[in-house]
DNA sequence: ATTTTTTGTTTCAAATAATGAAACTCAGTT
DNA sequence: AACTGAGTTTCATTATTTGAAACAAAAAAT
């Protein structure tokens, strides 16, 4: 479930139990944690004590539960405006949403994991945190998968390692072999689609933002659920997301220039 | 400029170092980070070198620069959806914002720090953490000040030690002697004003967000343009926006969120 | 082309901080 | 009154961090 981020010092088991905090998906006790832990019990209290401290986690003294910390939210703040590319794409996401009306997402690669930086919701006014940050499987959503095809084969074998295959839907893929094959399809096709793998009556359509050297840094994808259309609908689309993909990649590639000052 | 984070060990001089590369905004070569640094060459290499492998630090090997990493993005979203005020305020922000069709801010305290969470735009579609996770000023901005005047005694001097009084506009506060006097004041108005404190052309009408034993957990705030309205106009929505910061703060006692000061 | 300077990386013994078995406290049970 | 179970502290041992110094690589200057 957390990495196994081999262990470099007290800082690294630290961030281990930061992990393990957010995993919870809720307000945890300390015992909780402790039964899932590798850490002894003193260590692990002396740990959830400092990252407290630091604000990297929360503590609730009535309910004696800890939750992540504010800091968090701040630190993030940094991350997503200068390292994701959620700030260079959003022009071209928010242009690509208003011509089509439907939602788009932008997702990023963070050591093997596909990340959720950005989503425009074509109904909802209202979407933040909630949905930027968010993991995505990688091996039954569009990006996912657009991300794993262009990613190159040593990333890929390890990504592929870490992927659960939990059938989500009965269109899921289940092992490694036939995902495997879709995924040679889809770097010959340049394009990816979701056929309700995460979640029935939701459909996607996805491009992978590239670098001049055809490095993958992200993917771009069209969602929409299977009451209003269908594959072939979405697939009307693609020259346009196509396009945005690349002015992104584009984009990106000059965001290196140091024009800062 | 960062906090005095009473290093507890090894972990905090970490965390230290990440509000420092934070603190630039930019993406930062080592020796910059160096040039400011508490920690010997050696010493904050290894710490910028541990970060940047837990993700929690990103390198761009090309402009050998360090920025934020995406795995703060991915502990973030758990941050903001468990401990942060806005998953509970959401669904009251939204109802005021759909009423009143001005832009809502929900701004919360981060040790100290006034730090927004969410933020409804009238106008926009798209936001997200483009706005949350922002620090606001506490000395001149709506919501800061209004949680300010609502902190413990003892919270709010150590908070008004930390106000850097910048003057942002002829109307700022210059000095904590005004603000002091305005902070009684709002405390008794229970309503704060932002009178282009911050920013010319931009005014704002806050309200805190209350426990049932009087503690401050947050605020909420209605910002506009002296283009379209002044002061007079956006103390008409007064009683709503009083009434919305009131019902968060009894919903977000039902969540126990954690409260602080 | 060669030297000098700046910037980034490694070494290693000394200094320090982390570790965890065990013991303890303080509830809430039985 | 004795027993749990969760959380906290102690302290001798062990492992990690530390930083002066040296080294390597890349720029800048000569």
């Amino acid at each position: 479930m957390y990495d196994a981020p081999h262990a470099d010092g007290t800082v690294g088991k630290a961030m281990q139990v930061l992990d393990q905090v957010a995993s919870f998906q809720r307000p945890v006790r300390f015992s909780e944690l402790l039964a899932n832990s590798p850490f002894p019990k003193p260590t692990l209290y002396r740990f959830v004590q400092t990252l407290t401290n630091q604000g990297m986690l929360a503590f609730d003294a009535e309910r004696q539960t800890y939750s992540m910390g504010l800091r968090l939210v701040r630190l993030a703040h940094a991350a997503w405006r200068h390292s994701s590319l959620a700030s260079v794409a959003r022009p071209f996401i928010e242009a690509l949403a208003e011509k089509i009306g439907e939602s788009i997402h932008l997702a990023q690669i963070d050591n093997g994991h596909v990340l959720f930086v950005d989503k425009y919701r074509a109904t909802d006014k209202f979407d933040t945190l909630a949905q930027a940050g968010k993991i995505a499987p990688g091996y039954c959503t569009g990006v996912g998968k657009v991300i794993l095809a262009f990613m190159s084969e040593r990333a890929q074998n390890r990504a592929l390692e870490e992927q659960s295959f939990v059938a989500y839907t009965p269109n899921t893929h289940r092992d490694r072999t036939t995902l495997a094959a879709e995924l040679a399809t889809i770097r010959k096709a340049r394009v990816a689609y979701d056929r309700e793998e995460h979640e029935l009556g939701i459909i996607s359509i996805a491009c992978p933002i590239l670098t001049g050297q055809e490095q993958v840094v992200g993917a771009v994808s069209i969602a929409t659920s299977t009451n209003r259309y269908c594959i072939d609908d979405l697939n009307k689309h693609w020259p346009d997301l196509r396009d945005t993909a690349n002015s992104i990649g584009a984009q990106a590639e000059l965001w290196q220039v140091p024009t800062w000052g």
